[in-house]
DNA sequence: CTATATACGACAAATATTGTCGTAAATTGA
DNA sequence: TCAATTTACGACAATATTTGTCGTATATAG
């Protein structure tokens, strides 16, 4: 419950990773996975999303691997975690998802404030306050 | 992803009902159940804890039922919530369970700000301003 | 042209959540 | 006393979600 997912924990691995390099060096999916004691394919999925989102910026063949694109001042947790993880809601009702008890539905109200807060909350912490140190 | 449970919804479901009657009327789990359409045993089980730890109080035999032992402004939603959940934390490793890989983790600082910042927030709210309307 | 990298989809395994069942103990009211 | 109804509790089953793996395709450096 309020679980974050080890897909996150990996991307936060990895985009850590990046932010404490040379800004253009390249690493691959493979060092990363073994640097931090990750497994490879599914950490290369995940890098595989924040590319094609613009994230990172990816090359290809020997010699090739990821590197940031953007500043990560200029992304917000809650935009980070929707691109690895679709939708963030504490519960499916928030975005819809045809729950057939929604007309009587005595607990959507405080549900969705609750939402609201834990999203405001993450809108407002960057990429960069989280992995800076 | 950072998702509420079914068992906390059904408990915010009863405590609510709870609030909004008169405060030494039992409700039955088989009443509460019919009403909101949710499975009983589950929901039983739920009160029972809620019992067990003293937010509501429990009657036995027939014309039993529950009803609310404490002022909901009394508790925030993080003991609520560890009522039902146990030790909440965005990861395991928040409180201990032995990750192998806690030395050289990378990301631990910036999780357990997370983790600081979502208790904070619901150690603010209470269960009354949660479930007043 | 080989080795190594990313890209992507399908699938398998593991784990966690959700729901069910059986039994016991208390209590009400007939 | 006893039948009906309620809470209490543990074991188990079903389901859903998460996590991890595999196979194949494409690009490219040397």
């Amino acid at each position: 419950m309020l679980k974050i997912s080890r897909k996150v924990e990996y991307a936060l691995i990895a985009l850590r990773h990046f932010q404490g390099q040379e800004r253009d060096k390249l690493t691959s999916a493979k060092t990363l996975a073994n640097t931090y004691g990750v497994p490879k394919e599914l950490l290369a999925k995940i890098l595989q999303t924040l590319a094609k989102k613009g994230i990172i910026h990816a090359v290809k063949g020997p010699t090739g691997g990821y590197r940031l694109s953007i500043d990560p001042k200029t992304i917000n947790m809650t935009e980070l975690f929707e691109i690895i993880e679709g939708p963030m809601g504490i519960m499916d009702c928030y975005f819809d998802s045809g729950c057939d008890k929604i007309e009587g539905c005595t607990i959507r109200v405080p549900i969705n404030r609750i939402n609201d807060s834990i999203r405001e909350m993450f809108n407002n912490m960057t990429l960069a306050e989280v992995t800076h140190s």
